[in-house]
Parts: structure tokens; sequence; C-alpha cells
DNA sequence: ATGTATTATGGTATCGATACCATCATTGCA
DNA sequence: TGCAATGATGGTATCGATACCATAATACAT
């Protein structure tokens, strides 16, 4: 494994072609600047001895990694699985690749994976997360790496940010059930340590439900366990047992909701008569299950790809700094609500 | 964000703090290999000019990128995500970090994408998907990188391989149906060109269920349109029409499952009274959604720890080649069986 | 026909860190 | 006391491709 094989090097391939190094380099990268016939005399020793270029003695030299780096929070629950997604796809397209890392939410080690990643030297960084230690957010400046954050749109955004706001969406899908109707509205769901998302969603919520009285709130920091369906079912016999009288739940996620749900169903709650239900972020079990759960959907693959695009953009000379796309999101009304 | 700035390089370092870059790069690297006093003041020269490492030059120089590239079939239903997230986990702990490509399962994207990738020179590829084509097979081996394939154990490794056998899995879960009494068994799947799994599982079904008049199967290629939730719906109206007496059926993702399971719900059939249904993967809305989905866990994140176990090995010098990893799986036997 | 613009090509310094070897200082032991 | 062994440090060639500049060869205009 250990490549105890011959490296074949340009210098190689240009001797077998008899042309010089800088030529084989041309015919490579731009074929225009060559002869067809030169060309052809390369690829063809390039072709014999299965040569391909030493990316990193290129990015060395040409001072372009073709790197992009992406710093998010989880892979767990797919939430930014589609990002990833929607930025490979561009970026491939313009041949730049992803280097991935994950922070699970834990802030020095963004910090950490966010050093190692200047090191790499990437054309530019992805962050997910919209809260940063002040020793990253002070590095990216200092190396000046563009940088653009993903999902939650800062307020203060270091470069540039894609995404939409969370408590906007929290305000929206809030007000949709008092729209149809809905008096007594709780909310559910994690305040996980590092990320703001449930949080923000909550403080729409809250915004909407003003009176304090009317305001039926859960926000649980769960240590350990899962945040996904489970817990919507704990959550739910909670907010019975504290309001018997709810008629309708925010949940802070589709996986919450999806909990409430079942858990509801067993208990023979008529969704929506006694119960409404929303979600969050529109996965495909509550789209395609027949659940037919009413959510906020976020296109999460159009964020990356989106992304993709700015990065583009930047590499190609254009000052992106100060931008700030807002997807927005879209309440979807199903059968829950 | 173009880089204007000055670039620290480790001369300036070696400038600021008296020494020689040999000593910066040790006291960086290996510690105890200088005194104390050295590394302080490098290390205080580091902090006061804002020094990060070149991994690129680094590299070059060494020839260890530090780099280790995952060419996967998707992202999309997370199904390779957790073994992404394992693998991250445990490259990052020994200073790696992971590039992603992802090829959507077209095969001609996947050999590009294996180029790229040994143009960065990564300590070692991980793949995902079992065949590969034949330029990319030639190119790794010759290119000696060690390469990792995984989920799927191919009948002959290129190198190494950690996973399971789909086939073995798909013969499980239906004997599970047979022992627990169930007569007519039918199977739903999907086989997207380009993805194996699908039909290994479905090879597995038909190794148990030998009567040709037993054997119910259904494995459509469709074109467009999800493989989730939606096409287990229409499968299960599709199965009925054709064996109105099915009593099971083994289905090759819980995704499918799960919409096969609320198809029925919705047409008053009584699972499992009925009709058992079995899903493939164990993903969280089988699990915990109080559907209680009777399936075939693998665990994804072992995966990706193991292989990044595996490359450690072999980094620290063993030689893994041959090495092949069965981590199995698990009938997990819930209420819809 | 001659000078200029244009294209094709190659030589070489360079990117920034590390491997290798040399040097010098210190310690241990006969 | 002297000599080898050990440890700390630095000089320099090197990794492999590219940028920059120089040159050669061709086309084109006057």
């Amino acid at each position: 494994m250990n490549n105890t094989k011959k490296a074949v090097t340009m210098i190689d391939v240009a001797r077998d072609a008899g042309v010089g190094t800088m030529t084989v380099s041309r015919a490579l990268r731009e074929p225009s600047k060559v002869t067809p016939e030169t060309r052809q005399a390369v690829m063809t020793s390039v072709m014999k001895l299965g040569y391909v270029i030493d990316a990193t003695a290129a990015a060395l030299s040409s001072k372009r990694t073709r790197i992009v780096g992406a710093v998010i929070s989880t892979l767990d629950q797919s939430i930014f699985a589609e990002t990833i997604r929607g930025l490979t796809n561009g970026l491939q397209a313009s041949g730049q690749q992803l280097l991935v890392a994950t922070t699970d939410y834990d802030k020095d080690k963004e910090s950490e994976l966010i050093s190692a990643m200047i090191g790499r030297k990437p054309e530019a960084i992805v962050l997910t997360s919209s809260e940063h230690s002040e020793s990253a957010t002070s590095q990216i400046k200092a190396t000046n790496i563009l940088t653009i954050e993903t999902w939650e749109i800062p307020k203060k955004p270091i470069f540039a940010a894609v995404g939409f706001s969370n408590r906007d969406a929290g305000q929206s899908i809030t007000k949709h059930l008092l729209e149809v109707g809905r008096k007594k509205i709780a909310f559910l769901g994690v305040d996980r340590d590092g990320d703001t998302r449930g949080r923000l969603r909550h403080q729409g919520y809250c915004d909407v439900i003003e009176n304090k009285h009317q305001n039926l709130s859960e926000l649980k920091s769960p240590k350990i366990g899962s945040l996904g369906p489970d817990y919507g079912a704990s959550g739910l016999n909670m907010i019975l047992k504290k309001w018997p009288d709810v008629d309708a739940i925010v949940c802070a996620s589709d996986a919450i909701a999806f909990g409430v749900y079942c858990e509801a169903n067993r208990k023979g709650i008529q969704v929506p008569t006694d119960l409404a239900i929303t979600g969050f972020g529109d996965f495909d079990y509550a789209r395609d299950s027949g659940v037919g759960l009413t959510t906020v959907r976020i296109n999460g693959e159009k964020i990356g790809q989106v992304t993709s695009e700015l990065i583009s953009e930047s590499n190609s000379g254009v000052d992106i700094s100060g931008r700030v796309v807002d997807l927005g999101f879209e309440v979807v009304r199903r059968l829950t609500s």
C-alpha cells in the first residue's frame, strides 16, 4: 500500500513526449494553448505512463488548492446531508472538491477544525452553525478566507451567508396555527448546547404567542438520548400532563413531530381534530409517509447549490462580501393542521 | 477574499523566534525533540504572528497528505451519512481529513472522481459501491493507493473491505418471516442502475423462496421518482393486485417498508395479523416512530469507524491487504412481523 | 522584403515545509 | 581526563507543478 511503486511525474511525461514540462502542463490544463499535434503526443504519453497530475504540487505552485472546506454540525439526521450534496454537485462541476469535518455541536471542536481547514488553504469555508467561537471568527478574518455561513443567517455575517431565518419560520408556522383557529398552542423542542436553531424557532413561536398564559412551551436540554421521534412521544405526554387542553403543538423538527403524531395515534387522540401538529424540515418520512405532516419546508440542497455558486462567483473575481442570500422557507399545510 | 494579505511562513516564525526553520517545524510536530524553552519561544512567535502551518507544502514535502478520500454513491437518504460520520470522527482523531465526492450511482462519474481523488494522493480511498468500472479499478491498482470498499463486501476486494453481505441479509430476513409462519412472502424493491444492493437483497430472498409459485417479487427500475415511502405505497397496491393472498412483504429499505405500512393502515389492512412487513437499514423513523418496524439493522457508523481504524493500522505500517471485516447485520423483530 | 504582431514552446526560479545530514554541546563512563 | 554516545539545532536539497520570462517560429501588414 505504501507507495513502493515509482511515481510518474510530469518530467517523465515531458521526456516521453519529447517536449518540455510546461508544454505538458499546458496541454493538460489549457489545450487551446498548444498545437493539436503536441497535445496528442502529450496525451499519448500520459495514457502510456498512467500519469495523474499531482494536485498537491499544483496547489503549492499555483496557490490554488481547489478545495472547499465544510465544517458542519452533524450529519446525523440528514439535515445537512442535502446541503453537502448540493455543494459537492456544484463544486465538482468546477473541479473543486469538498473537505468535510463534523463538530457534533462542539464549539471547541469547531474552532480546532477550522484551524485545520485554514491550514489546507481552501478556497472557501462553509459553515452550518451560526454562532462561532471568538478564536474561530478572528482566525478566519485574519486569513481572509472566504467564509459562507449557511442555514441560519447570522445577524452579522463574517463574509456572506445563505439560508433563512429560523425565527421567522417559527413565527410563520405558529401564525398558521392561529389562522386555522387553534387557541392553545404549545411548543416542543430541544435546547441542545451549541445548537441555536431550536432556540430560534422557539423564539419565533414566543414572538407570536405573546400572552403569557397561552405560551405553553417545553424546551428541554437532554444530555443524552435521541432528539428524534422518541422524544416527541414522551414530549406529548409531558405536555398533556401540564396543559390537558392543548389543541396544537409546534415541534422543532419533523422527527419530533412524527413521534408526537404516532403517540397521539396510540392514545386515540384525533389529529387534527383534537390536536394539530406541525414539524420542521420536510424530510422524506414527513413528506411521503402518508401521515401528511404540516411542516416548514427548507430546501437544503438549494442552500448548497447557491453556496457553490457564490464560491464560483468569488473565484471569478467578484467580491461577494456582505452578500446575504435569504432563500426563505415555506409553510406546507397537509393533514395535521 | 483573494489573499491580498501577507502570508506568514515558517521562515517568518523562525526569524522572529531566533531559531532555524527546522526547529520551528519540530517544535510544532514533535515537541519532545526540542527543549521546553525553544518550544516556548516558537509557540510565542506562532501566536504573535498568527501562523498556521501550510498543509499543502507539508504534504508535498513529506509525501503525506493526511487526506482520505470517500467516493460515495449518495448522501440522500442518509444511508451513508452515518458512515461518513464514523469516518470523520475516527480520522479527525488522527489528524486526517475527509474529502468527499458523490457519484449518484453513476459509474462514469465514479471513475472520473476516483481519478481526481488519486491526484490528491490520499492516504486511502473509501468506496461505498461494490462494483466499479474497469478503469477505476485498474487506476487504483496502478497507483497502489489503499482502497477500502464498504457496505457490500465484494467477492474480490481490491485491497480490503468492511461491511456485510446484502445477500445474506436478504436470506435472513426472509427466513425470519418463514419461521413466524408466513406462507406467501413477496419482495418489494427497486433496481436502480449501478446500485446493486437492492438486487443482492432480492437475490437473498430468492435463495430462500425457491418455489417458483411462491416467489412473489417486484423489483422495478424506476427512472424517476423517489425510492422512498411513496414507492412503498404504490408498490403495496401493485402487489395486492397481482397476489391478493400475500401475507408478508420483504422491503428493500425501511423507507419503502414505511410507505407500505402507512398504505396498509389506510386500507384497513391489519399489520402484522393480515400482513407482515420488514424493512432494511433500521433508520430513525423505523426505529423510534412507534411503528415498530421489523428490519435488518446495519451499523453504518461502525462501518466508518472500523474503516478508519484499518486506515490507521495501515498508516502505522501494517499490511492490511486482503483484510475483510464482516460486521454482519441483525434481524430486529418488532411489531410488524 | 522587412519589421512587427502573434503563437508555440522551453528554461528556471519559486511555492513552503520536511528529510537528511552535519555540527556543536552536553553527558556518561572507562 | 578523554572519548564515545546522546541530544539539540541548523543548512540545504528536495518534493512536483506552475508563473514568469525568453526565445523561436510563424503570420501578417506595409
